[in-house]
DNA sequence: TGAACCGTTAACCAAATGGTTAAACGAGTT
DNA sequence: AACTCGTTTAACCATTTGGTTAACGGTTCA
């Protein structure tokens, strides 16, 4: 993300593209030497092993993930406009960053014990809690329908992370080449905050 | 998935456990031999290398995913009661085998072109232009909201299929144990077909 | 000038890993 | 009993890979 010159930063920057796009068994440490342009030994003389340069990338992603999660949760919205906003820019957000959402589901299903001490000491964790009550009073007034607040969350961070973890499949499936598909992203933008509106109506 | 015993068998069974679980990349071959009960060797006498044995198990898992993408996609549904039992049924068989759509999304991914080359000789491959005719002309009548229908079936598979590739991370975020996943899922049925009916309300 | 220090490198090492091979095994067959 | 032939195994091999080391080079500072 930064643009500094150190090669701890270049280290670091080459290390998260190498994991992202390979994972951690796939990544090999010379070919994150490579893309820093340095030498291998300079990654063990930096961050002292494979575990601790990846664990370094991965809890950073982590954290990066979480806080889209929590932005778009985050209260006072679910007026019509604003979810609108909400969900464009957490879409907009995943395009910038395509890979991050496969790789961590996958790197935590590898290892799902690695997400839990993550989690203790991460400080951007969604605040579940403000939106369910939200959402429980708009049912109460009538404004939307009743539906179970955790499905629907759930169900609103499918629409935008799917597409974008299983692009390579919806292309094939679809038939969507390229620039097509980022025109699809780009509509899928309204498209997503008009379904939940739409089905949210009362 | 068979119970036959033949030690070909055998291994494809090792060999598709190990596979879902810790990717092509992250997978052994000793971890596919000790699973299957026999040794190392054997792996090579009956399917000649790692990425011929790999193949085998990732192109039947594929064929697993379409058909059933497929199956949801069959005609003459968008009738309430049925698209009910689709979403169902199709969650249900997801739920038997979860592990597969997060080892299919990772893997195309790494290797994008191995899927094109599976795509020409799929059988199974999901007739996405009738149901998307059919749509239309449900919205042709009225009967239905007017959306993009790629959209639309985007949205109805990523409702259904997220929650499994995410499920590590769900739970976390939402504090679902795992008996609670299971009856989150076993919900998600209802909510999801209750969902997309609503949202297409005219 | 030269010692101390940090960043950097080439060469090296041990373990892991995919793959091979030659010999052994065992059930038919003659 | 001896021969055949598909199956199985232990031992082995070459390469890859994460990690280490000793030396080199520049900068600082006395």
């Amino acid at each position: 993300m930064q643009t500094t010159n150190t090669t701890e930063q270049q280290i670091i920057e080459a290390a998260r593209k190498i994991f992202m796009h390979r994972g951690l068994a796939g990544a090999r440490m010379q070919d994150i030497a490579d893309e820093a342009g340095i030498n291998k030994a300079m990654l063990h003389y930096y961050y002292r092993s494979k575990d601790k340069l990846f664990d370094i990338v991965f809890t950073e992603a982590v954290e990066m993930l979480l806080s889209r999660v929590s932005a778009i949760f985050t209260a006072d919205l679910l007026l019509e406009d604003k979810i609108q906003s909400v969900i464009g820019s957490y879409i907009g957000s995943i395009a910038e960053n395509p890979y991050l959402p496969l790789f961590i589901m996958n790197e935590i299903n590898q290892n799902p014990d690695r997400i839990v001490q993550r989690f203790v000491n991460t400080p951007s964790f969604p605040n579940i809690q403000g939106f369910v009550l939200l959402l429980k009073e708009e049912m109460e007034k009538g404004t939307i329908r009743r539906v179970d607040p955790v499905q629907l969350m759930v169900s609103v961070v499918s629409m935008c992370v799917f597409p974008f973890v299983a692009k390579p499949l919806l292309k094939a499936v679809f038939r969507i080449e390229d620039p097509a598909f980022a025109q699809f992203i780009e509509e899928r933008k309204a498209f997503v905050s008009s379904f939940v509106l739409s089905a949210l109506r009362p």
